[in-house]
This record gives structure tokens, C-alpha cells and sequence, in this order.
DNA sequence: ACCTGAACACCGTTCAAGT
DNA sequence: ACCTGAACACCGTTCAAGT
């Protein structure tokens, strides 16, 4: 008679798969553990999403669009001064990749062959890096600045939660060495286009 | 009667496996198609190794032994300048990731519940940018810096490769970017402990 | 000592049948 | 309109049997 009410819904089976993930790992991601989270059998999962690797994809996008509204928040909350506000967005990233280390792994792991939605979703996390740096560096270089910001935090903090600093020493002071460097080394680099009022000068 | 002698081995097998990785990716690293490869069935393999786990330790290892072949000899043939000792290390890492870019963005993905072998060889491929972080910042901050310039390439390389660099502008030019101000950031940063002869000098 | 086919458990996915 | 059990193909792994 009356078509049955849906008994979840895509963003659960999303929550689910993500919160498993952060559990187990991508292979404890199986159809079954989500179905049975939902509450629900695994072939009802194909009603919400196309298949597995879409599901995977879904996980990625809603960890992005997380780090997007955390990295917005910061900056929103962060002072004039260029590089206090670099630093802030640096530790809100890693503060991140510690709360949910798979997900953040998972981040910009697989971008490529995805559905192409992920990238716009990772350029609104990267637009208050792309601003800060364009306070430190203008505008024309702020892209590049803030490429390597985004590198060297994404690669530290990946890393770290891998188990990969395990030689001694301060890994805290390792992450606020980075930072302060990058911040002191882009801010002195010779951006080659410059000169007197800011209007664009390409290098000799 | 005789017994039969092998008809693959261990280094046929994660041979295989990484050429597979390589090709399409993680998933198609199946035990079947390793098999096939090295003209052998699947259950074969367990006489060469333990498990699919441990073949894809293995493949990281060998592509870890690799790069550590490539940071050495670099290392050997670069000149005498901290910062362009530096510069060749991270050019030849980014060599590497574009040769072996699968390998690569496995390398620290997962080392935390691995076998514990793989932190060894990961420490011999950093041996070479230690030892170069040592001629810029000294022996005291050399870990540190080392940490934060492989942080810095093994990110960009990762994101480059996942294909997250879409916005424009010229990828060589970020990385370049990224070399040089770590390289000027970390030899003005103030490691608070060498102050005349060198001797160790805690922070005020 | 290594290789094999057969077998098992598990997983992703499809589909006809239920409500 | 969503949910389900049954079914299928595929995969990792084990094991007894071959040489």
C-alpha cells in the first residue's frame, strides 16, 4: 500500500561510513558494518549511494567541507597580522588531522580520479590560507605561498599520524619551527613582480 | 620425487605487486593477479609471503630501499652549499614521486601498524637530509629542520600527484618557492641554542 | 620444497519480490 | 519508494594432494 518511509538517509549512511572509517581504516568501511549502523540491510545502501567508492568519495567531501567551515571560523577569529594568522590556520589544521587522522589522510589522497566535486570543496578550505597568504606575499604570489603552506602542513601532519617521527626530539617544536620559517622565508623571497606601487614587474 | 624447485620468489612476487600498485593502484594488487604475473596461482604465494598485508608492507619497503638509494647517491654527487644540498634532495624526491607515484603516496601512509622494519629504512632515505639540515641549521636543530623540509616535499609531491594543485599558476615555481623560503626561514630562524663556539645555549 | 585444485568465508552488487 | 533475502562474481586464505 503506502510506499515504506525511508528508514535512513544518505547523510547518515555518510556519518556512519566516516565514523567507521575512523575506526578501522578504509577496509573496515564494508557495506555490511554501514547497513547494520544504519540499521538497515547492506543492499538498501545502493538506494542512498551509487556504490562503495562513491561512498568513500561522500566521506572525503564531508571531512572537506568540515576542515572548510574549522579553517573559515579561524580565520574569521584571527588577528591582522599575517603571520599570527598563517600560524592559526596551521594549528586548526592540525588540530583537525588529529580529531579525525583517516579522514584527513583520506584528504588529498585520491582527489584525482573522484567526481571533481572534492576540488571545489578543497578550495574553500584552502580560501582563508590563499587570503592569509596574500597578506604576507600580495597577491600575485599568494596562490604559490599558499601551496607550500598547505604542503608542509598537510605533509607533516600526515606523517605524523603515520608514526613517522619517531627519532626523538620535539615534534611540536618540529610543526611551530615550519611554520615560523615558512612564514619568515615567503615573507623575505624574492617574488620578482613587486616593485614601487605593486603593479605587476616580471623578473629581468 | 625431487622436490620441486621454486618456480617464482619473494622478490618476483613484491616486484610484481609494485608494478600492479603502480598501475592501478591499491586495488588491483590482488593475490590473483600477483600470481598471474609471476606465472604461478594464487595460493602459491604464501609460500613467499604471509599475506596480502605483508606484500604491500614489502612494496613499500622496496620502494623505501629505493629512495634511499636516490637521496644517497644525490646526496654524494650534490655540492657543498646547505641550500642547494637541499634543493637536490628535493628535486630528487619529487623525481622519485613522479617516477613511482603510487609507491610514493604509500611511503608514510601507514607505517604505524606495519612490522616496525619500515621505520628503519625510512630513517636511511632521511639520513641524506639530515645530514644536509645539519650543514644549514647545525647538529642541534638538524632532526627538526629535516623534519620540516621532508614534511614540506613529501606533501606537495602527495597533493601534487592527487592532482590538487588545479587552481593555476606554475606548480615548479610553488615548489621552488617552497625550497627557497624553507631554506632561508630555516637558516634565520632562531634555534635558541648556539651562541658563540657553538657550545648548547637553552631558550631565555 | 614448492605448486595446485578444491573449498570456505567474506565482500560488493544486482534483482525480483515484498510492503 | 524503500527494504529485503537470495543469488552471483570475486577475493583472500587454507589445506590436502601432487611432484
Amino acid at each position: 500500500m503506502s510506499p515504506t518511509p525511508a528508514r535512513t538517509s544518505r547523510a547518515r549512511v555518510v556519518d556512519a561510513a566516516r565514523a567507521l572509517l575512523e575506526e578501522g581504516g578504509p577496509e573496515a568501511v564494508t557495506m555490511a558494518a554501514v547497513a547494520q549502523r544504519v540499521g538497515v540491510r547492506a543492499p538498501s545502501l545502493y538506494k542512498h549511494i551509487r556504490d562503495r567508492a562513491a561512498l568513500l568519495d561522500a566521506v572525503a567531501i564531508d571531512a572537506a567541507e568540515e576542515l572548510g567551515r574549522t579553517m573559515t571560523v579561524t580565520s574569521a577569529g584571527a588577528g591582522a597580522d599575517p603571520g599570527s594568522r598563517i600560524a592559526a590556520l596551521a594549528v586548526a589544521y592540525r588540530a583537525f588531522a588529529r580529531r579525525s587522522p583517516r579522514s584527513a589522510a583520506v584528504l588529498f589522497a585520491d582527489l584525482g580520479h573522484g567526481t571533481g566535486a572534492p576540488v571545489e570543496v578543497a578550495a574553500r578550505a584552502a580560501a582563508p590560507v590563499i587570503d592569509a597568504a596574500a597578506l604576507l606575499v600580495g597577491p600575485e604570489a599568494a596562490l604559490a605561498a599558499a601551496r607550500v603552506l598547505t604542503s608542509f602542513v598537510y605533509g607533516f601532519t600526515t606523517m605524523e599520524q603515520a608514526g613517522a617521527f619517531q627519532l626523538g626530539g620535539s615534534v611540536d617544536d618540529a610543526f611551530r619551527l615550519g611554520v615560523e620559517s615558512l612564514v619568515r622565508g615567503l615573507a623575505a623571497a624574492d617574488h620578482g613582480m613587486r616593485v614601487g606601487d605593486g603593479r605587476l614587474n616580471p623578473p629581468a
